[in-house]
Formats: C-alpha cells, sequence, structure tokens
DNA sequence: ATTATCTATAGATCTATAGATAATGC
DNA sequence: ATTATCTATAGATCTATAGATAATGC
C-alpha cells in the first residue's frame, strides 16, 4: 500500500477508492450475491476482514458506487433544464443534449457502472431503494421532454407520457450493453442514439438535423 | 403432492415442472446467487435435498429456464423469414411482425422470465453459452431487416448494421423493464413498440401505417 | 423396479466481529 | 491518538451426496 502524505499525490488510488473501484468491477462482471467479500479483498490486496474498515458491510460498498453512477446525471437534468429558457432551445434540442451527454457519461464511467442499476439486488432491496427513485426521476424528464416533441401528432401510435419516458431511457441504456459487449461509443454512436430518441417522439429529419447542430453548440458552451 | 395416473389430467403441475416455474419466479426477483435451493424447495414444498432427484445441480434449472425462453423466438425467425417470398412482404412489414410477435412473447412468458436473459451468472458462465449465441442470433435477425429497411438513406444519422440490430433488440426489450415495474403489455404498446422499431430504421409514418396494416394480417394468419 | 420423497450430514463457503499490531500524526 | 491493517474465529449459511422410506407400476 505505498502512499504519500495526506494532501500529496497518490502513488496508488487511496484504499477507499481502490476497493470501489475494483468492487464496481467484479459486481458488474458477476452480480452482487456472486460476488464475495474475500473475491474484492483478494482482488485489492488486503485481508477479507480489512474491509470493514472501510465500509460496514458488503451492501454499503454498492451503495456508495449506485449514488456515484446516479448523480451526476440527476443533477445535469436541472441545468439542461434552466438552460432551455435561458438560450430558448426547444425541447429537440434539449432531448439531443440530454442524450449525448447521459450517452457520454455511461460511456465514461468506470466499470461500466451502469449495469449496477440493473442488478436484481438493486431492484429489490429497500436500502437501494432512493437509487430507484432517483431513476424514476431520470425517466420523467425523459417523458416531460419527449411529450413537448410530440405534443401536435396525432394520438395514434403516439406513446403515452410513461411510456415514452420508458422508451428513451431504454434507448440511451443501450450503450450499457454495447460496452458490455465491447464495443466503442464513438461519437457517431452517440448522435445516432440521439437521433433515433428524436425519431420515437415523431421528429421527421430535418427537425433531427437542427436539434442536432443547435445541440453540439449547446454541448459545447456547456462543456466550457 | 396431489397428482393423477401419468396421461391423465393433472390436479397440480407435475413436480418438474413446478420447480421451474417457482424458481423462475425467484430468480427473477432476486437473482440466481441470491436465490438459495433451499428458498426453491420451500417454496415448492418440498425438502432442499429432494431437489436434486429433478436435476443435477443449480445451474441446471437456469438452463433449462433460459432454453424455454429463447426457443419459441428462434423457431419464429425461420417462419417470418420464409413468409417474406411467399406473402410478397416487405422488410418493414416483416419486422412489425417480427417485433409485436416477440413483444407479446416476452408479455406473455410465465414469471416474466425474459429477465433471466440479463442475470451477470448467464452474460459470464460458460454453462450458458449456448444461450448467449442464440440471443446474437436474434439480434442478427432484427439487423438483416432493419438494414433493408434503411437501405437507401444518406449514410449519415443512419446506424450501421451492428448498432441497428442491437437497437432493435433493447427497444423490443423495453418490456420486460416494463413488466417488472407492473405495467400491462396492451395491444397499443405493442403497436408503439414497433412503430418505434421502424423509426428508428427511418421508416416514414405513412410508411409505418402501411406495415401495421399488413403485418396484422399475416399475423392474423399466422395465428389460424 | 421405478419414482419421488425424506433425514442427516459432509464440506465448503460467507459475512461480520474481536482484538492484536504497527505506522504515522500531533 | 488515529489510521489501516492483520489473525482468528463465531455463527450462519449453502450445495450436493448417501442412504432410508414409501407408494405406485409391471
Amino acid at each position: 500500500m505505498l502512499r504519500q502524505a495526506a494532501g500529496g499525490r497518490l502513488s496508488r488510488m487511496e484504499p477507499r477508492e481502490e476497493i470501489l473501484d475494483i468492487a464496481a468491477g467484479l459486481f458488474v462482471d458477476r452480480g452482487f450475491a456472486a460476488t464475495s467479500t474475500r473475491d474484492i479483498a483478494e482482488a485489492v490486496g488486503i485481508r477479507q476482514a480489512s474491509l470493514y474498515f472501510h465500509f460496514a458491510n458488503k451492501e454499503e460498498i454498492l451503495g456508495e458506487l449506485l449514488q456515484r453512477s446516479i448523480r451526476p446525471t440527476l443533477d445535469r437534468i436541472e441545468k439542461i433544464e434552466s438552460l432551455a429558457a435561458e438560450a430558448g432551445a426547444g425541447p429537440d434540442v434539449l432531448l439531443h443534449v440530454l442524450v449525448v451527454l447521459d450517452v457520454r457519461t455511461l460511456a465514461a464511467a468506470p466499470r461500466n457502472a451502469g449495469v449496477l442499476s440493473r442488478l436484481p439486488e438493486v431492484q429489490r432491496k429497500d436500502v437501494f431503494e432512493p437509487f430507484g427513485s432517483a431513476r424514476n426521476e431520470l425517466r420523467d424528464a425523459y417523458a416531460r421532454l419527449g411529450t413537448q416533441i410530440t405534443a401536435g401528432h396525432a394520438a395514434a401510435m403516439t406513446p403515452d407520457r410513461d411510456l415514452l419516458g420508458t422508451l428513451l431511457l431504454q434507448l440511451v441504456e443501450v450503450v450499457i450493453g454495447m460496452r458490455s459487449h465491447g464495443h466503442r461509443i464513438t461519437p457517431a454512436v452517440e448522435a445516432i442514439v440521439a437521433a433515433s430518441c428524436l425519431r420515437v417522439c415523431l421528429a421527421d429529419q430535418a427537425r433531427i438535423d437542427e436539434a442536432a447542430d443547435r445541440a453540439s453548440d449547446l454541448i459545447g458552451s456547456l462543456e466550457a
């Protein structure tokens, strides 16, 4: 465990961080129940019991990982929706921005942490309930933007609010599966997923092209 | 274990079938590793050791469930593609048919067995490899039909073959998540998911409406 | 003889706690 | 004193096997 004085640069990761990183990899790969605390400790290079100095129990490790994987996305929703008023961007542009940024976040997350939210334990155990409601918030944001885009189209074949949010979130999360199968998430993939989301909202190609243009400007200014 | 003579009507399920049914529910709900053989046996109403009369080990139970959940879908692909020549239906009609039938199968599967394919153990363990390649076959079928539909569109924003297959399968599997959250899969949902798939393939509304019409005829004749 | 169950148990885990040890920080 | 590790272990599982038992089928 080579390490330097607090505040200085680290030759390795902080122990707590290293445990989280390695546990994430194992949970993603094998699932939560199938990963023992001994598996984690061995991969880190410490003894099984030493984990309990950093975490009260096994669930706390997963809980922290879940929290970290959802937080940036939730923070972003507010920022993007307040952007609407400011830049005068329509819902199609905003949806495009949100999708691209979410795809990018999922693609960049260490160890493909997006899969964690799909683990059966997370869906079921009360301990992880806060994470579930955070996900609902995200789906709601997609539903909100989506219904604004479909507004004005004939009711037939147009998804209702609930279904639309679910469909859009599902499309964005395709990148989780892609990463698992070793695909790289290129800018082209980001653009296509975003365009697919707009298509599901019944936007035509001209509208998509325009939204994509304005979206990349906005993303540029958001990052600056 | 009330039961009648072989070949006669059953007052309850055959023991092997009952184990499979109950195990499916538990695996779907809690995951594979988190479900003990004792959990299964207790829910069935037998002793833990008695499971091993019907199955060699725990993995065999999951294996059988996976096999049953993918088989009908794979069989259907051939039937639908041979239908193409016969009925002279275009790829958009065939995609519509395939999506509606797959959605319906996922919606009707006992215990939402579709989630089983997402369990981490299935992705990772060699024992379940045949099931993984069956899934690839399905994704390929979607990719095949999808690229025929996008053919002729400008390359920009058009998903390539691989990505398209992944996107379409992902969209169809939205119903797995919907079922988990207690939503009913109505005919309207089927139609919207199918339409969304065609939209991702860049089909316009007129083409979608026509495909939907012809698809419901074909599905009717398939079932008759 | 076959089918389906049972009891009992071996042997291998697995999580979490108790308490010792050593290094660093004040 | 605090931080981070260790050894040892309690106590609770968990999977799978061995062998007994009882009912049904030939």
